[in-house]
DNA sequence: GTCTATATACAGATAGAC
DNA sequence: GTCTATCTGTATATAGAC
């Protein structure tokens, strides 16, 4: 592997763990086995090396909805809750970063920080309009307002994915809770 | 307010905005109007004034659940949520700030880590009690597990919270989730 | 208790040899 | 491209006057 992607390496882990200000160029150098000067070489400061570690990331970061053609409603649902799941469960390393990151004033990236909270907003839309288009059909309870269901199926989401960051063992293991919120946010709303 | 406290409370908004490594002392000293070295008077070392800042800011973080007598458990749920929400919302700046640290390898402030999530467990409890409580008197379905459905309720919360954090404006306001949460998740569990 | 002045270490960044 | 050596600023922490 040449030695720029080693240090791109490297400082992602390091940035992820340990946040950008504690994360030492001496530090950097040190675990990727480089000099500092070749660290400025590469990459010219410490905050474009910064972007470049995002960009890095970011760029898995995608929506593809496939194959929901021919599902109900409620299976449609079903299945980007566990597409949501299984991409957080994924990357669930760089999340975290991120996560951390609109915690802190401390470094808000914001285009990427735009970025992420598109696609954010696109899935909860999406999810919202086959919340609205079940209702039409007749498959989903009109009880609910599709936005406002969508966005708490999203939180719920959320609130999992958190749960498993607040340290192990947890009472109630992540996949369990993510079939309980199938089961009630979902099933339940199905007309019979 | 003696020097101390002046000093105590600058350090807690800036750590928990800015995070241990990025507040510096000399930072702390000029916002707080004193010099470098009465800061190390008072507080030994920077790590020790950290600890003291934690020790302050837990301090509020107790679960006190009086009046839920004579209310139907549906009811009792519904104020269990209410209550969670409003201790959130009094301390956002704190609970942000103690997330953040959780997400980090950074610093963990191990004992006070665990008095927050032994809190977190109890508060989890206490919601499956009630509602094993009311599936025992009938008044909520037997459906759901009590112990898996307090988890999700907790999970959802968590999600709300951090759906506020992560920037207005949000299309779904915070207040409306926590309603849509408490009908969906209490009132269609409830045995009419 | 509160200050100024200072010691020491390490950060980000540059110069220049190879 | 990669290194060693070095500059400059700022960090935590201390010494000692008042």
């Amino acid at each position: 592997m040449d030695a720029r992607t080693k240090i791109l390496e490297t400082a992602t882990r390091l940035f992820a763990t340990h946040g950008y200000d504690s994360t030492s160029l001496s530090h950097v150098a040190k675990a990727a086995s480089v000099s500092k000067a070749l660290i400025f070489w590469h990459f010219e400061t410490k905050e474009n090396l910064f972007q470049a570690v995002l960009s890095r990331t970011i760029e898995p970061y995608t929506i593809d909805v496939e194959d929901l053609d021919g599902l109900s409603e409620p299976e449609q649902l079903r299945r980007l809750i566990d597409l949501y799941y299984e991409f957080v469960t994924e990357n669930v390393f760089s999340v975290r970063f991120f996560l951390s990151l609109f915690l802190r004033e401390e470094k808000r990236p914001d285009p990427l920080f735009g970025r992420i909270l598109d696609l954010y907003r696109l899935y909860q839309q999406i999810l919202g309009d086959v919340i609205a288009r079940g209702q039409a059909c007749g498959t989903l309870s009109r009880e609910v307002d599709p936005g406002l269901h969508a966005g708490l199926v999203l939180s719920a989401l959320n609130g999992v994915l958190v749960q498993g960051f607040m340290g192990e063992p947890e009472p109630q293991p992540p996949q369990r809770l993510v079939e309980q919120l199938k089961t009630t946010l979902v099933d339940r709303l199905q007309v019979q």
